[in-house]
DNA sequence: CATTACCTTTACGTTAACGTAAAGGTAATG
DNA sequence: CATTACCTTTACGTTAACGTAAAGGTAATG
């Protein structure tokens, strides 16, 4: 029997530095789904998983509601047709949008670099 | 003599796709400077240029008062050797910042990819 | 058994980024 | 000259994502 790991509200908060707050706030949305051990959270590997890939979305600068959108899209759970053809549809949209975001990224990349530049120079002439 | 190309309000809010209560809140914010004809506002080329790198950085997920930060790199005003080399530190942050940023994005869309896949392979197993 | 260190729920507070409505001004158009 | 199409300011409203405070429960520790 393998036992799963489990963690406290504090010990999901340090790793994923985050308040306490932050994930009482994530099962109200129905996010999280924490077990209950005489009426304290338990976590499990499932729960990490999830915050994992919210906070991932977050760093993004996506909305929690699309974050949850996004998870919901990497294990298709009902089995209709015309759902599964939505949901692939979705799934391409998202892929568009992050690939709008990676030129994006690029582009400020780009810019910090000849600010960078601009700046050792500026430097340099102060210090002739 | 050059003359620079003027827009309205709803120019600009149309080309950029804001509303223009936005432009006149990015006014209020100190972001946007826009003159004035007879008290109605009057873009200029350089505000576009503003607005363009402001709502970059908002795709990208900063607030506006990051996306003002970011921008106000660009272009070194003060010569102080002081402030140069911090604020050389802080381009170099934003950067690091910026490449944690894209190492997630890429994970996503790794994940959306495989999303894909399942989603076609389900929907193969349907039709067979 | 008092203190400490956690945990809980309830509920009101806060900030960012605008939306929306009210009230009014101007310039062209039929 | 009434209507239309813009523009303005003022000011209150709204949503997301938590922060914070109050009041109380439990389990170990000296």
């Amino acid at each position: 029997m393998t036992m799963e790991k489990q963690y406290s509200i504090s010990d999901m908060a340090k790793e994923f530095d985050v308040s306490n707050r932050t994930l009482r706030f994530y099962e109200e949305k129905g996010i999280l789904k924490p077990t209950r051990h005489k009426s304290t959270r338990v976590y499990s590997a499932s729960d990490r998983v999830t915050l994992k890939l919210l906070l991932r979305g977050k760093r993004l600068g996506f909305s929690i509601q699309e974050c949850v959108d996004i998870i919901s899209m990497y294990d298709p759970d009902s089995g209709n047709l015309g759902q599964l053809q939505s949901l692939l549809e979705k799934i391409r949209e998202k892929q568009m949008l992050l690939k709008q975001q990676q030129t994006d990224l690029k582009l400020m990349l780009l810019d910090l670099v000849a600010a960078e530049k601009k700046c050792l120079e500026s430097i340099d002439d102060l210090q002739s």
